[in-house]
DNA sequence: CTGTATCCGACGTGATACTG
DNA sequence: CAGTATCACGTCGGATACAG
């Protein structure tokens, strides 16, 4: 069950095509487009943070969420996680190589979104009018 | 309350940042992060298909998540949906300008996420290795 | 400061049955 | 063929309280 046997890589077509991979790809596109995990990944980008600092950045994540967040970037291997045995506790938190390479696409990604808002919003508003009444 | 304040984009520094279009662009990447969206522009990037042609193409998505998953990218401008009136009714869907725009750095994470997929399947063993008994 | 634990409502997804 | 309607279930996310 579930998205086998496609590719999304946008690769040229490979002699035999593993097509379980379909299934992680789609594992990480999911991170991407969680609900908090661009952001922080954006505000690691110039530089380790602790997690109240993160807290402070991105404006309405609860703290419960941003622990989880952290906690799929650094399964994933694209953040790291230092305490520092101190009174009171000190965590640094960040990106490795990996997650500094995934930030370039994801940049891109951002950087269309931005640029073609207003035709997606518009292109919303026009089909919301449509089926309105 | 959300995510505001923050810049996805990844753009130089700008003046007077409108921070209110975090959240649209976030709304955008959830498209994209969403479970069925990018499979189904990247089978409708060499040509326009059918619903159940596209059903059958997307191995385990379900009549209903198909749907609304075309209805979603058909709101957002990035497919459009043509109805042929014959019996049985056939209809057309088919990337937009804008759809075709957004497939290319989709296509670049995914690019992305295949090729460093053995690093992240790594990360995730040991993390959850590390984490076990 | 940096978390963990718990509760709870909202939403996403799948299965199934039905319609034009 | 191309949907819509309904239900059932699991997960996600927020709020709150508590801990090391």
């Amino acid at each position: 069950m579930r998205p086998e046997n496609i590719d999304v890589t946008g690769l040229p077509p490979r002699p035999s095509p593993d097509h379980s991979d379909c299934r992680a790809v789609a594992s990480v596109l999911a991170r991407v487009g969680d609900k908090w995990s661009v952001f922080v990944i954006m505000m690691l980008i110039d530089g380790p943070k602790r997690f109240n600092e993160l807290k402070r950045m991105i404006n309405g994540i609860s703290q419960r969420m941003l622990t989880l967040t952290l906690r799929g970037l650094e399964r994933d291997g694209l953040v790291t996680r230092t305490v520092f045995p101190t009174i009171p506790p000190r965590v640094d938190y960040e990106l490795t190589d990996l997650g500094r390479g995934l930030a370039e696409p994801v940049k891109a990604l951002g950087q269309w979104a931005f640029t073609h808002l207003p035709e997606i919003e518009g292109a919303r508003n026009d089909f919301d009018t449509r089926n309105a009444e």
